[in-house]
DNA sequence: GCCAACGTTGGC
DNA sequence: GCCAACGTTGGC
């Protein structure tokens, strides 16, 4: 059964251009507890909306798991764990904050409630509301 | 650059 | 275990 998700990044530190350049990444750097928890619970096949934060943000693109959660290779803390990812699609029309604000089926997104989380489910509604407001 | 929200740390 | 202080995230 394939899950919904979204993750955070800022542009300037490493944006969904640099990610559709290198094809693969591994989605390193999360630090916060409720964040790694989602991530331990991304599967194979699972979609992964890509937001931009802090600069002009928005839900630009949609990514694919291909790999599930193993130790983050940057860090020694057996806390920490990694997922990697694939591009799977560009937005045809990025989705901004504002929009997203704005649209009553997306009230309920952690996104809105909860401003510092940088990994976090996404409902099957959300997700279908999410496509068609980006064109796909 | 400012500030609100909130997670973490450390004193008691 | 509580709570104040502090650091970080992210919107504006």
């Amino acid at each position: 059964m394939q899950n919904y998700w979204l993750i955070k990044s800022e542009p300037t530190v490493y944006s969904w251009e640099q990610f559709l350049a290198e094809q693969r990444t591994f989605w390193n750097g999360v630090r916060n507890f409720q964040a790694r928890n989602n991530l331990r619970s991304m599967k194979t096949g699972d979609l992964v909306f890509f937001y931009h934060s802090v600069k002009n943000p928005a839900v630009v693109g949609i990514a694919q798991v291909v790999r599930e959660a193993y130790q983050d290779p940057t860090s020694e803390d057996t806390n920490w764990v990694v997922v990697d990812l694939i591009p799977h699609k560009t937005l045809t029309k990025v989705v901004t904050l504002q929009q997203i604000k704005t649209e009553p089926i997306l009230q309920n997104m952690a996104l809105l409630r909860q401003s510092r989380l940088s990994v976090m489910p996404v409902s099957a509604e959300e997700f279908g509301k999410l496509l068609e407001m980006g064109g796909l």
